[in-house]
DNA sequence: AATGAATATACTAATATCAAAATATATCTT
DNA sequence: AAGATATATTTTGATATTAGTATATTCATT
């Protein structure tokens, strides 16, 4: 019954802990984005952008379907909004 | 009005974003203790916990005050119980 | 003031993370 | 197949983190 790694938790808390990731994520919360949505809102280069999404996806944080030339971004880690939530960083 | 400094909490998600932080974190959860406490719970060496303490007191996530000859530890940030308990680290 | 118990700090080497820039890949349209 | 758009990967150098070990500090007791 679903061992309690705290190794793996850890790893999900180090990669959440940046604040480029953070944005990413409160965006991808409100809504499922594609690749320019998410530098064009930020602000940042897009190869930043991949790069940050890559270490997001390698740790199944996020998960990506490609739709035509774009990719599509969504959170698949259920608990991500929680943690968010209790930092006050989503939620209104 | 608590500006939401995303650097801000990036830091506390690192900081706590590490396996004898969080073994810590969910001890001092259960209840306050005192540095050999911890040590002997987890079964680390005594320096090793008194610096990821001290990395979590720089922080402001746990609090000390001294009793005699020793530490007593405490959470201090409101917060650090939701994020555990979001991911299923605390309260059963 | 000397000892012992509890805790803290300093140092080091190995490893990980980061930003920035350059380049590569995939898909669609023509 | 060539060009355009969207996205991904690689590399490099600077900086940060970690475990481990050794040493220092603080307080209570004698």
């Amino acid at each position: 019954m679903a061992e309690l790694d705290r190794g793996e938790i850890a790893e999900i808390l180090r990669v959440i802990g940046h604040p480029i990731r953070l944005r990413i994520l409160e965006l991808l919360l409100e809504d499922d984005a594609c690749v320019k949505n998410i530098w064009s809102c930020l602000d940042i280069p897009q190869a930043k952008a991949s790069q940050h999404l890559a270490i997001l996806r390698n740790k199944g944080i996020v998960s990506a379907r490609r739709e035509g030339t774009m990719m599509r971004y969504w959170v698949s880690d259920p608990r991500i909004k929680g943690v968010l939530n209790a930092l006050g960083l989503t939620g209104r």
